[in-house]
DNA sequence: CGCGAACTTGAGGCGTGTCAACCCCTGTGG
DNA sequence: CCACAGGGGTTGACACGCCTCAAGTTCGCG
């Protein structure tokens, strides 16, 4: 394969510093004393793996030893039923943990692909582990993490137990404006790395749903659309869509 | 309240044994050997806690502290949205663990609500962490426990997401099953502890749904309804509506 | 005995999925 | 350089699954 030329790029053994990376605040050292920070650089192993648009970093059944922390990029984790029937699980940017519905079985039960070309630093979760007894900080961090972890996917099960299309997509929209911001980039001017069918498949509508929703949120001036560019202009608006004023 | 006149009874403050209990196969202590456990005995310091019928374990918004493992009875989970709606998230069974969503934030993030007449173990999560310093066959437990319930989450989001209102009660009636036969129970011979409401929530669809949807399940010969009482006649049958077969 | 909660059943309407046509953009190969 | 194919997105028409509303039943309990 082409990839193959590429290798000398893909860093497959650079060196990785927490204590020196512009994420640290938003991933798993957060709270981490400059101190603690540079006990982890030394101890444990990380490496950074690039992932190019389209390509897995694990698929499903695949041997689970290591948790990803997206440095750069955007990724979707999702989910096949025997049947085929595929769903979305969620989206991952900087700073976010991967990876981590492997620990139960020691095989991973998901596929994560990257939606553009993007640079995770793996993390051997034996390394985690050990590292963790001798940082108790770390260990609590890496608790908080997947504590959050699930209480993100109760929230998305609200959102599709319960929830109205319009009000499914503001949702979506305002907590990636929200991620976003917290990243440093423009709360109000989103560009979506995926695909209307992913967003559907994501928040459990027809892909058409999703783009008529699109439109009827800009012909209500809460936004515009441009395929992929989406710019935010009444995010209060958006607010009361998902708050349901007008059901 | 009469409750008082019952505390004698609440056992609130009664030593707790893993290494005896029946359920330290299905519960946190899983693969722990018989040494691990009696140290575990004698470091955690759980205590048990009855929780009457329709009383809250915790209440969103609490402050977390301990994680709880039903010993006897049935819960359910669930989140509330600032608007009122409501989603059940979860129904939780002996051997299984509440509160892990209290964790990320130092509070409780959903209710917790006893369905029938109930006792937990209260484990303090600090003594859970720092004795799985000690064993680390504890620590990996932990982790596991927390995984699958990330896994287990996004596989409710499948469900919600992607299938049909009979694809849904059967994954929902056929998971139920499959958890009471590992308790030694009948697996065709369910006792739902729980409203048609609470499974309309859980499930993502309206209370009379549900119950259409038994009867339809009854009229195809798949079980017998008897109002929460459930006999399985045909799993197979039911597993190839979940498949889909049909659609 | 009567009340209310839980459940069932029916009728009708609404939200959204499905199917299809069409447009735009990009990449490819003649 | 243009023709063309293909993927992603938009829009419309229609169908259908499920929600809503309402009435009726059963059961447990005061």
């Amino acid at each position: 394969m082409d990839e193959e030329i590429f290798r000398p790029l893909h860093m497959g053994h650079c060196k990785v510093a927490c204590s020196t990376c512009n994420l640290r605040e938003l991933c798993l050292p957060v709270g981490l004393t400059q101190h603690e920070l540079e006990y982890v650089d030394k101890r444990m192993v990380a490496t950074r793996r690039k992932v190019l648009r389209g390509q897995t970093l694990y698929r499903s059944g695949d041997a689970f030893d290591s948790v990803f922390a997206v440095w750069t990029g955007f990724f979707k984790t999702c989910l096949s039923s025997s049947d085929g029937r595929e769903q979305v699980t969620g989206f991952q940017m900087g700073g976010e943990l991967l990876g981590l519905d492997g620990i139960g079985t020691g095989r991973h039960e998901v596929d994560a692909v990257a939606l553009e070309d993007s640079q995770v630093c793996v993390i051997r979760f034996a390394d985690l582990q050990s590292l963790s007894h001798e940082v108790p900080t770390l260990q609590i961090q890496l608790h908080r993490v997947m504590s959050r972890e699930i209480v993100r996917n109760q929230g998305v099960m609200l959102m599709l137990g319960s929830m109205f299309a319009e009000q499914r997509l503001a949702a979506f929209l305002l907590n990636l404006s929200f991620r976003m911001k917290a990243r440093g980039f423009s709360a109000s001017s989103v560009s979506l790395r995926m695909s209307r069918e992913e967003i559907g498949s994501f928040l459990g509508m027809a892909l058409e749903t999703v783009s008529r929703t699109f439109t009827k949120f800009q012909d209500l001036g809460l936004l515009f659309v441009h395929k992929r560019d989406i710019r935010i202009t009444d995010p209060v608006g958006l607010q009361h869509v998902l708050d349901g004023d007008g059901h």
